[in-house]
DNA sequence: TTCGTCATGTAATGGGTTACATGATTAC
DNA sequence: GTAATCATGTAACCCATTACATGACGAA
C-alpha cells in the first residue's frame, strides 16, 4: 500500500522522506493517512530490496562537516529501474488487491499513469464489489429493519446511502472511461470560506 | 472496538460466537466487518478479564455423549456484572477514542443505551475533526490543485464530498440530540430491488 | 452419502500506530 | 537565543487478517 503510494510519488520526482508524506497526504486526500513509524521502515525495505536509492540531494553543499558519525541532512530518495519495473508491475494489477477499500484509493491515485484497460477493471471490480455489499446490507436490514433501534437504522441507512453514492460515482466514471474522454472535475472550484452555519 | 461490539450485543441477549458475528454484520453494516480469526481471540481474552462467561446453552441437551473431549456444541456468552460495568464505562467515554473513524460507528451503534449528553459531545467531536479534515484538505487542493492530474481530482473531490455529506448528517443528528426528539429515519423503507442500470 | 452451512478455534503474519529520541534550519 | 517547523529514525505494541484444521448437523 504504502509501497506502491511511495513508488508512484517517486515516479515523477525524487523527494526526500519527510516531502514524500506531505505528497502523499496531497495525494490522498482525505483517503488516507501515513505516520512516520510506517514510512521510514517502509524506506529501508524499498532501498534494501533494491527499488530505491539515495541521491544524496545537497550532500555536495555540505561536504566538508559530515564526514564520520552517520549522515545529517536530507535523504533524497530516487526510483531505480527495478523500481519502475515493480511499480508498472503493481500498476498492471486488475484484481481485489486493487479495488478492496485500503488499496482502491492508492490505485486510483496513479490512474493517469495506469493502462486504461487495466483502468476500466478496476473501477467495475469496485463497483461490482460494493453493489455487493450494498446488497448484503439490504438483505439484512429488510430481515431485522423492525428489531432495530433508531440509531442502528440511521447508521445502516447513512451506511447504505454512501455506498449507493460510491457506485453512481464508479458508473459515472467508467462510462466516461469508455467514451475515452479523461474525468474532468465538473465541481465548482471549491469556495476557499466554509458557509457552513 | 470489537469489545465494545461485543459487550453491546451481548448486553441485549446471550450469543455464541457464529451468531455474534452475524449480529455484527447487521448492527454495523457498510461501517466495519469482523473475521472469525479476530473475534474468537476476543472472546478469550474477555473471559479471561472476566466480562463474559460460558452459559452453556444447550449443554443439558446434549448433556450424555460429550462427557470427555472438550466441547462440542455452541458457546453461549453472557455478560457477567462485571461486564455491565465494562460496557458502562466504555460508553461513558467521550473522547477521541469515541469519534475517531475506526470507532465513530461502533460507538454510534449503542447510542441508544448511552447518554444523551454524552451522545453530543461524540457527535459534535466527530463533527469537528471532520471540519479540520475538510480545510486540510482544502487548503492543499488550492495549493496544489492546478499541479494534480484529472483523476487525483477527482479522488480529492469526491472525498471531500464525502465529508461533507457526513458533516451535514452529524450537523441534523445534533439538532435533532437538543431538540429531544429521537433521530427518525425518514428515507423510504429501502426498495427491494434494485433500479440501477 | 455427500454437500452446504453452522460452528469453533489456532498460527503465522501483516501493516500499520503511538510515543519517544534526536538534531538541523529558519524566522523572529 | 529560542521557538517553530523541518527532518530522520527506532521500539513497543495493537488489532486485526488470512489460511488452515476440525467437526456437527440437516437436507437432497
Amino acid at each position: 500500500m504504502l509501497e506502491l503510494a511511495v513508488l508512484g510519488l517517486l515516479s515523477e520526482s525524487p523527494l526526500h522522506g519527510y516531502e514524500l508524506r506531505a505528497r502523499l497526504k496531497a495525494t490522498l486526500g482525505t483517503f488516507r493517512a501515513f505516520s512516520y513509524g510506517s514510512l521510514y521502515p517502509t524506506l529501508r525495505r524499498m532501498r534494501e530490496a533494491g527499488w530505491i536509492t539515495e541521491d544524496d540531494g545537497d550532500a555536495a553543499v555540505v561536504a566538508d562537516a559530515p564526514a564520520l558519525t552517520g549522515r545529517r541532512g536530507k535523504v533524497v530518495y530516487k526510483l531505480t529501474a527495478e523500481g519502475k519495473e515493480r511499480f508498472a508491475e503493481l500498476l498492471g494489477e486488475a484484481g481485489p488487491s486493487a479495488w478492496e477499500d485500503e488499496t482502491f484509493g492508492v490505485h486510483f491515485a496513479f490512474f493517469a499513469k495506469t493502462d486504461p484497460e487495466v483502468r476500466v477493471r478496476i473501477l467495475e471490480g469496485r463497483r461490482s464489489r460494493l453493489e455487493e455489499r450494498r446488497e448484503g446490507v439490504r438483505v439484512t436490514l429488510a430481515r431485522t429493519r423492525s428489531r432495530l433501534d433508531d440509531y442502528t437504522l440511521q447508521l445502516q441507512e447513512h451506511g447504505l446511502e454512501s455506498v449507493e453514492r460510491e457506485v453512481r460515482w464508479l458508473t459515472e466514471l467508467i462510462e466516461t472511461e469508455r467514451a475515452g474522454r479523461p474525468p474532468r472535475p465538473s465541481t465548482a472550484p471549491t469556495p476557499a470560506h466554509p458557509e457552513e452555519s
